[in-house]
DNA sequence: AATGGGGTCAACCGCCCTATT
DNA sequence: AAATAGGGCGGTTGACCCCAT
């Protein structure tokens, strides 16, 4: 026979996270680390399926996501990787550290498509628009590229077309990434990650909004608790082979407009620690 | 001030591949 | 080998926010 069931989806809550489901949820993870999404939310006390506590987590609680707009050299990364692997958000969203397959398909659904649209490339083919009276259909059906049409891509280089996405547009990845293509983008190090703790209720910054109405900056919770295990796939100093730094201090910073900047390190002690469990 | 429309994004749905029994 | 569940993924939805009228 196979695997117990995720869950019956009976009694189980749905939409919007109260700030307590986020706080149990993460005060789990973080002692615990990330294992059985099945039994998580059992475990953790929430009345919630193991899946949406997966989502949650990855896409919104997980501590080294970034949060706001895509800057430009993202975008054109995202444009560049699209161009290649189609709709694989996923994909995409690993060679850009920080950010969740969510939020790059969403940033690419209201931001980018409208952008390449604008200026007559099609965001399906990233080739430019037809001028006859033949518009491309808003969002005919995507066929995802075969593993070889990605090994032999079209003609025209998306270096060509990115570079046509306007002035403030940064120069071609392969010159700015120091001679990787985008199928070489290399991992973030660890004390590069740069987690942006904002104290403004901006939309860009850390804080969410909750259905009861409250905002909770949850990084202020972050700094109350213990070190722990990042987990595998967090993206922090994990090449492709699994091998994890010996150590991960990144910033819980912000910027020039006086948000404060305070640190965090988890040393390999507690690493080890998270190996046995 | 009210309201309608568009934009944004968190969360859910359902499919598919992989792992497990 | 077959059956089944887990987890990952892409698509879609709906609530909320902002802005123009």
């Amino acid at each position: 026979m196979g695997r117990q069931p995720c869950c019956d989806k009976v009694g189980l809550k749905k939409g919007p996270w109260t700030a307590e489901e986020d706080k149990k949820l993460i005060s789990f993870i973080l002692t615990n680390g990330q294992c059985c999404w099945r039994a998580v939310p059992k475990l953790a006390g929430l009345l919630r399926c193991g899946k949406s506590c997966r989502l949650r987590w990855t896409n919104y609680l997980r501590p080294d996501l970034k949060r706001g707009l895509l800057s430009n050299y993202e975008e054109k990364l995202v444009i560049d990787l699209h161009a290649q692997l189609g709709n694989r958000w996923s994909k995409i969203a690993s060679h850009l550290p920080g950010r969740t397959d969510n939020e790059i398909k969403n940033h690419w659904n209201t931001h980018i498509k409208k952008k390449l649209k604008k200026m007559g490339i099609d965001p399906l083919t990233h080739k430019p628009l037809p001028t006859n009276n033949n518009p491309i259909n808003d969002d005919p059906p995507q066929k995802p590229p075969k593993d070889q049409d990605l090994l032999h891509p079209p003609p025209r280089s998306i270096c060509e077309i990115t570079s046509e996405v306007g002035p403030n547009i940064e120069p071609p990845i392969d010159q700015v990434n120091n001679g990787f293509c985008t199928d070489e983008v290399p991992l973030i190090e660890p004390h590069e990650i740069n987690l942006v703790s904002s104290t403004s209720s901006s939309s860009s910054s850390s804080s969410s909004s909750y259905e009861d109405g409250n905002s909770v900056n949850i990084f202020e919770d972050f700094l109350d608790l213990p070190c722990f295990d990042w987990g595998y796939g967090l993206g922090f100093g994990d090449d492709d082979d699994g091998i994890r730094s010996s150590s991960l201090d990144f910033l819980i910073g912000g910027d020039s407009d006086g948000t404060q900047y305070s640190s965090m390190v988890v040393d390999q002690e507690c690493m080890n620690l998270f190996e046995l469990l």
